[in-house]
DNA sequence: TGTACATCAGTGAACGCGCGTTCACTGATGTAC
DNA sequence: TGTACATCAGTGAACGCGCGTTCACTGATGTAC
């Protein structure tokens, strides 16, 4: 790591604190991990003193957290605009929400692990929670769209649906986007098209139509 | 935590530290996470002191680099054994390997985190991704042997077919084994099963007949 | 079977480090009049 | 427009802590003869 902090403030105040130092956080969750990150080193990459923080949050933990719960806030509404209430029609419309997870999982990197695996359940999981159960509503809004048959030909509760393609979308997202313990390199890299594939699979297996290459 | 200490040696040397430390990493790894597990903490669990365990491991990461090791050799053998040269037949020796895959990751969860989630990349990674690569290939053959039709109607890649298993099989390990951030309870409890249907549905997509109630 | 000795696997004290957090403080800002 | 003052958002020094690791050491074990 190069510089060990910002260009120096000209004033006593910084301004605009809290917002620079969710920014740092990203930036040292994703080279560090959720648990490497410090507020000392966050601190003095924002270029204040280590107790300045605490202006802003009661302490590390609550850092985290706001990295998640604006993650998940972000994460439900791009999910909300991807799915567009179904438009043009269900199948492109959940094929564009599953383009978009991958999306996020990977260039919001820090927000997505803040999210899913800094094991955060302290005092502020219950906002935590909140976020996290509206961004599944709308797969599950989604899901309940799509409908589909199980092999035993009774209809697929939109639950199991949505929990599928999330697996698989999380699966994905931790296992072939960073790892090296992943199948090799040629799959890592076109992991979009092979998660479509996979959701094209899916979806013929619930007896629902999906619409040729609408990717031309 | 309760106790600090195992029940106290009668001999100056412990005997079998090196599995004891291995053996106590593993409930640490459980309870605090690939990066809360701390050496001096499991030198007091094993009853030694701090120095001792590095009689027996150049280091910290060492001892997890071993856990994930020990890990990746079990789950390869017992992968292995599920799929047990596709008998009686490919469909059903598949879906018993991922019957063993979630039990692995639920039964053996320190080793699974240590595999999977501890983010080891340092100088023992060369061991891990020999082992990793090995249990990945078991994966292989038993994609290679069930075949399966693309929606388009090629021939799947055994790669990209183990690549989507792999990843749903993961999400459903990582996503609903754990967190509170899963769909509800009940799918939480049944995770086995509806695991096995997401499988059924997406051989089905590839045009694998499935035999019906293979679990009356 | 007994003894000398090398080797092994522990001890325990100490180190330096970086962390989270607190504290009394102070400079800057905004507002009432 | 000026001034007094409350409030806000920083400082910087300090703390206690637990960690990873090292070191000279020592008790136990095993082996050669």
């Amino acid at each position: 790591m190069a510089e060990e902090k910002h260009k120096p403030r000209r004033s006593y105040h910084h301004g605009n604190l809290k917002a620079a130092l969710i920014d740092v956080a990203h930036r040292l969750i994703i080279e560090r991990g959720p648990h490497g990150f410090t507020l000392v080193e966050a601190a003095s990459l924002a270029g204040v003193s280590p107790a300045a923080p605490y202006r802003h949050f009661a302490n590390r933990e609550a850092l985290l957290a706001e990295v998640a719960r604006t993650g998940y806030e972000r994460f439900g509404s791009r999910l909300e605009q991807a799915w567009n209430e179904g438009t043009p029609d269900p199948v492109t419309a959940f094929r564009r929400m599953g383009d978009i997870y991958l999306d996020f999982a990977r260039y919001e990197r820090a927000s997505y692990i803040a999210m899913f695996e800094a094991g955060l359940a302290g005092d502020e999981a219950k906002d935590l929670k909140t976020a996290a159960d509206k961004a599944f509503s709308i797969l599950i809004t989604a899901a309940t769209a799509l409908g589909g048959t199980l092999p035993d030909g009774r209809p697929i509760s939109p639950q199991v649906l949505g929990a599928h393609v999330w697996a698989l979308s999380h699966g994905m997202a931790t296992l072939f986007a960073t790892s090296e313990h992943g199948p090799d390199k040629r799959i890592k890299g076109d992991m979009k098209s092979l998660f479509d594939t996979g959701i094209e699979i899916y979806l013929k297996g619930l007896g629902i139509e999906v619409p040729p290459a609408d990717k031309p």
